[in-house]
DNA sequence: CTTATATTTGAAACATTGTTGCAATCCTTT
DNA sequence: AAAGGATTGCAACAATGTTTCAAATATAAG
């Protein structure tokens, strides 16, 4: 967690290893409401504040989905800081609930005649292999 | 587009009608922003209640893209109201900003292994064939 | 066309969510 | 250990979204 922070150039304070802690707990895509819940006590202005800290250095990247609260996930390693590399579908269970990044092994092509096509990512909804 | 309310049956009125006007004149999907700019005079209240009422009844969607505001589009006639059939990408063009709904022949079909898949959904971010 | 009923609208108040300025504190580097 | 910059907490503010209720409107029935 602190290896994370220094490699992104950030500063180690108590409470954002706190915030990195929670994200490593559920292991999965959180929204705000599931990191408030986890934090003993928090200040909501710096918990904003760091979250938007996370994403601008590539700590953390935001999911958003049609009609939910938006989701936050830890970066892959080479998720650069205006780049992120999401060769992962961001999957959200009907039953349980979770969000989770998936890494696919093909990720599809995307192709539009007459359009150039920099960057897709893919948003999926089902049954998670543990809600089967 | 007073057909198309009666046929999502609901009740037709000069607001919700001038809405309606406002997502034909764009063609694309667009934020709430526009909708406010473009409308002569509106309450806001009722315009909340209205895009909530457009969406659970099946007249627009929602288009989640991560760190922007959240778009709006007419849905295709096959869009049931719990059950909005994409067979398109939600693309965004990253010189004129615009947000389109475009259909692709071959929609990719993903597969995760122990998992079930109800639902695609596919964004991508590029240039617009107006904008090569 | 008129009436009855249900729906929609607008206003005020409220609730939630997110931002800004500033002083105090903490982290990092020397 | 001290200096400088970054972070934190607080207060105030701004933006966004919701609820309640009465007035107005749309629809369906007579």
């Amino acid at each position: 967690m602190k290896e994370l922070l220094q490699h992104k150039k950030l500063n180690v304070t108590p409470f954002r290893l706190e915030v990195l802690e929670v994200f490593a707990k559920y292991n999965t895509a959180i929204p705000l409401s599931v990191i408030e819940k986890e934090l003993s006590n928090f200040n909501r202005i710096t918990l904003y504040r760091t979250i938007k800290k996370f994403i601008a250095s590539g700590v953390i990247h935001e999911i958003a989905l049609s009609g939910e609260d938006n989701n936050f996930a830890i970066c892959a390693d080479n998720c650069g800081v205006h780049d992120h590399q999401h060769q992962h579908i961001h999957f959200k269970c009907e039953k349980c609930k979770s969000v989770q990044c998936v890494e696919i092994d093909t990720f599809p092509a995307i192709q539009i005649p007459n359009y150039t096509i920099n960057n897709v990512e893919i948003q999926a909804t089902g049954y998670c292999s543990q809600c089967q």
